[in-house]
DNA sequence: GCCGGAAATAGAACACGTTCTATAAACTTC
DNA sequence: GAAGTTTATAGAACGTGTTCTATTTCCGGC
């Protein structure tokens, strides 16, 4: 529609931006966004205090991410990478599936519940996106499912395993959510997920 | 805090609403709502609308409800309890918990997916709702692990047919937003909840 | 170096959820 | 049935996400 569509888009894919000075403003805007948000939530993450806080005008930060739901899903996608790349240089301990995906899970799961701000404002925006974030949470999704079926076993995984990863991690959100609601404690959030492993993988 | 406090919550709760002027009255609101949702989905729902249509004034409505999402929410409670009842007046087939549970699935997802607007807008807030409709949310959810409770068994539910009712909660909400988002297809979440009860109950 | 178009800026403007104020109507209680 | 209290009303006002406008800065091709 608009002449410049193209060139926005490659914007919100983020990975190659035409200038540096353009991959470093989205860097900036990324880090106030996580910064406001481990603050305050998803209620601090307000567009005004990003631009300022990233040192963009307004309309800028529009450009690069077309609504705070964007924003918001992208920079989770930013973090979920961090968290794999970590797991990654790590061996995951354990013999079966089971115990290997609870170590995962357990482990991200920690790592979330240490900033519940963030956490907050991150699955909120992501529950709350609509149609027009479909890539970000795409991408998120996958990201999600590629974390349990490589915690489930090296090799390219099969169908029932993508289906019993996609499992996990629509019960993974649901509980995030429940806890950063105060729905439910740290300790239901554990329990919930280990009983759904195990039914799942025992 | 405010004097009338608990005759606020009171309201919030719904049933026994003092006058039958107001219980009148919290019914043109929720059927305005539900009329409203149904055209045009979450953001059709606007707050100064559903006062015009229902006759109240603004003020009101959020005597009523005191937000958007606790409407909805409270919406989707209602209308949960529509489908159980008539589900209790149906006989569900099926020999094993398994095709019994499918069974009701398929039935209320097909009725909501007959619905697209209407499961867009009730969804959206539901996952969307923040710790201030707690209770409203838990009210749906545990309308929602004994609609699926209730088709395994007859008997009072075993804390395991408990765990299993709750991820398949998950992953319903789940899917159905997927869908309501265009990220999968009503094929595809059929598909995904077969897959899911069958690992489950199988 | 200079030109033309894309990108960035400052800030106004708009939409909708929410809150507030002032007034009127509807009830309770005596 | 009058006084006092709660509830409803109309509408202004406010906050924050989003859009728009006018202007300036930046960047690639000559």
């Amino acid at each position: 529609m608009s002449p410049s569509k193209s060139r926005t888009d490659a914007l919100m894919a983020g990975d190659e931006l035409s200038s540096a000075a353009q991959r470093e403003r989205r860097k900036r805007i990324v880090d106030a966004t996580i910064a406001l948000a481990s603050k305050g939530g998803f209620d601090a993450v307000q567009m005004r205090a990003v631009a300022d806080r990233a040192d963009v005008a307004l309309g800028t930060l529009y450009r690069y991410f077309p609504s705070k739901v964007h924003l918001l899903v992208s920079s989770l996608a930013v973090e979920l990478e961090r968290a794999q790349e970590k797991m990654d240089r790590t061996t995951v301990p354990g013999d079966s599936p089971y115990e290997r995906v609870l170590f995962v899970l357990g482990r991200i799961t920690r790592g979330l519940q240490r900033n519940p701000h963030l956490t907050e404002a991150m699955t909120r925006a992501f529950t709350f996106a609509d149609a027009s974030a479909g890539a970000e949470i795409d991408r998120v999704s996958l990201l999600m499912e590629s974390m349990f079926t490589k915690a489930m076993s090296d090799d390219a995984p099969t169908d029932e395993q993508k289906a019993i990863a996609r499992v996990i991690g629509d019960v993974w959100l649901s509980n995030l959510v429940a806890w950063v609601t105060r729905r439910a404690t740290a300790t239901d959030v554990a329990n919930r997920l280990e009983l759904t492993v195990r039914l799942l993988l025992k």
